[in-house]
DNA sequence: TGATAGCTTGCAAGCGGTCGGAAAAATCGT
DNA sequence: ACGATTTTTCCGACCGCTTGCAAGCTATCA
């Protein structure tokens, strides 16, 4: 029972465009014109304002599943990820696909596999019987990427990371030049002894970064020394152990590359238990640079 | 053109429950009873195996769009935050929820407002049209939180935060408690002289940790000292800058109580530039513990 | 044998929009 | 004033699935 004789624009059950196209004298298909401004048909001015007009009052607002199923267009992007907590640009990524999207009137489907391909293929099927328009596959490491079977005939956009397929675009970071640049900064302000702590899975950003490390010795003249790179894992323990392994080198370096800003929180600990304080005895540089640590 | 006479099962451009009944030679009621293992109408198990066999062949996926239209289900709860990256329980609360989620077979819609209103109530909009079935808000710091009247009608699960209707359920973090915990550890190691880096906003997390570690004081005997307690933003800056006005004093604090862990990032940084070392001249609590400044 | 009952299966009606094609109304040309 | 043309509006079908109700079939019983 709509009951907007009223006047008053009350919050109705549920108002269909059935309601809307009743309430002003026309037909659902009108309404439906109207409101969707389109483009062959068009409505006199006066038809759609009392559209318009009557569509607020009633407080109707489109069923986006309704429309869905007959255009086939979900407005609905699915986004697979691995780890969401993590790293402070996976939480600059979600924010920023979920922005644009927004923009576009379209609505971000989060899905965290958690690692595992099973739940990839899991999170995969429910993408698909979601009818998602498109996935983002966005891997919180930049690493190759597999495409669950059962998306593989949407649009995809893989960041941070890269496909096998060259069907669907990928964007990702340039590590070489990342951390080429981060030591460069080193270099520049006179270390000679630089230690890299670096992570231990085979990773593109591992391999890239390594590079860029290398680059940046090599063009500042600097011997390339193994014994400066510390394997490790990326947490704060890792960098920590890592330090802590450069610092008892018989040389130890003077500034320290860290993998990533957790990698950097380890070095800041095992420094100040050195006795030693970041910045002026030695200095740290992460790659994923928190605005904090950057200056 | 369903072509599965060929026996493998090839993947088609859309087949339809449809497509499944005609393949198997039953209605796609049968085939709907069949899959969805309805109890009212049984079928036989005989024909349960066919169309199940048939529908895995074919490649059948249900569509979730008609489903949500017939049975007004949409299998989807909407996520309103306002800031997805910042603190590291944020991405932990995301998971979570995901996980919830998954495990039900329903799925996560997320939306970030960026803390404006406007952005809230077009997002309470979205969710409304996308017909979610229930909406998680869950602001990033603990406070108050507005309901859009979008989303009014449905269910509502506020964490993280209290809502003003009694209606919907919220769960929150006990922020005295915390705060008193936190306090606590630094009396009982014999701290006498306790700075607090304080948020500067009205909210209850602010009031609670205050409460807490004013608890924690005087259940230690000591006198709270408005000079230890230093308000400022939450992020790193507000950290270092709180923790240099501190350091000020004529008697500086010989502990640090910190807001959260940006604003522990921004002490330690402080504490640095003083030549002093953490833990050895002077310890730091931070709140929302990161694992690794905990021990 | 016909009526009663139980088990399987299918018909048809939506859910709430969109859209092609066609009717109805208004405008125009002569 | 009447057909041609353009503008405005609407009919009806359909998207793919679920579900109330009824029909078909077989087994049970008087």
């Amino acid at each position: 029972m709509t009951d907007a004789s009223e006047g008053g624009r009350l919050t109705h059950a549920k108002v269909s465009i059935r309601d809307v196209a009743a309430e002003a004298g026309v037909s659902p298909t009108t309404v439906s014109h109207a409101l969707n401004e389109v483009g062959t048909a068009r409505i006199s001015e006066q038809t759609r304002q009392r559209v318009r007009e009557t569509a607020d009052r009633l407080g109707y607002r489109a069923s986006r599943v309704a429309r869905a199923l007959r255009t086939q267009r979900t407005q609905l992007v699915g986004f697979l990820t691995d780890h969401v907590a993590s790293s402070p640009n996976a939480g600059a990524m979600i924010v920023g696909a979920q922005q644009v999207l927004s923009a576009r009137d379209m609505t971000l489907l989060l899905l965290n596999s958690g690692g595992t391909a099973e739940e990839e293929d899991r999170h995969g099927e429910t993408l698909a019987q979601q009818q998602v328009d498109g996935v983002l596959i966005a891997p919180m490491f930049h690493r190759q990427v597999r495409i669950p079977s059962s998306i593989s005939h949407l649009p995809i956009v893989v960041a941070n990371g890269e496909s096998g397929e060259p069907r669907c675009p990928s964007v990702a970071p340039d590590e070489e030049l990342g951390g080429y640049t981060a030591v460069k900064l080193l270099t520049d302000a006179g270390h000679r002894r630089i230690g890299f702590a670096q992570h231990c899975d085979d990773l593109p950003a591992t391999h890239g970064r390594l590079a860029g490390y290398r680059r940046a010795l090599a063009e500042a003249g600097i011997e390339f020394n193994p014994d400066y790179v510390a394997l490790n894992e990326t947490d704060v323990l890792g960098g920590y152990e890592s330090t802590h392994r450069l610092l008892n080198l018989a040389k130890p370096p003077t500034a320290v590359f860290c993998f990533n800003d957790r990698t950097a929180m380890g070095a800041y600990r095992a420094i100040g238990e050195r006795g030693l304080t970041v910045t002026r005895d030695i200095s740290v540089v992460g790659f994923d640079n928190h605005p904090s640590i950057a200056d």
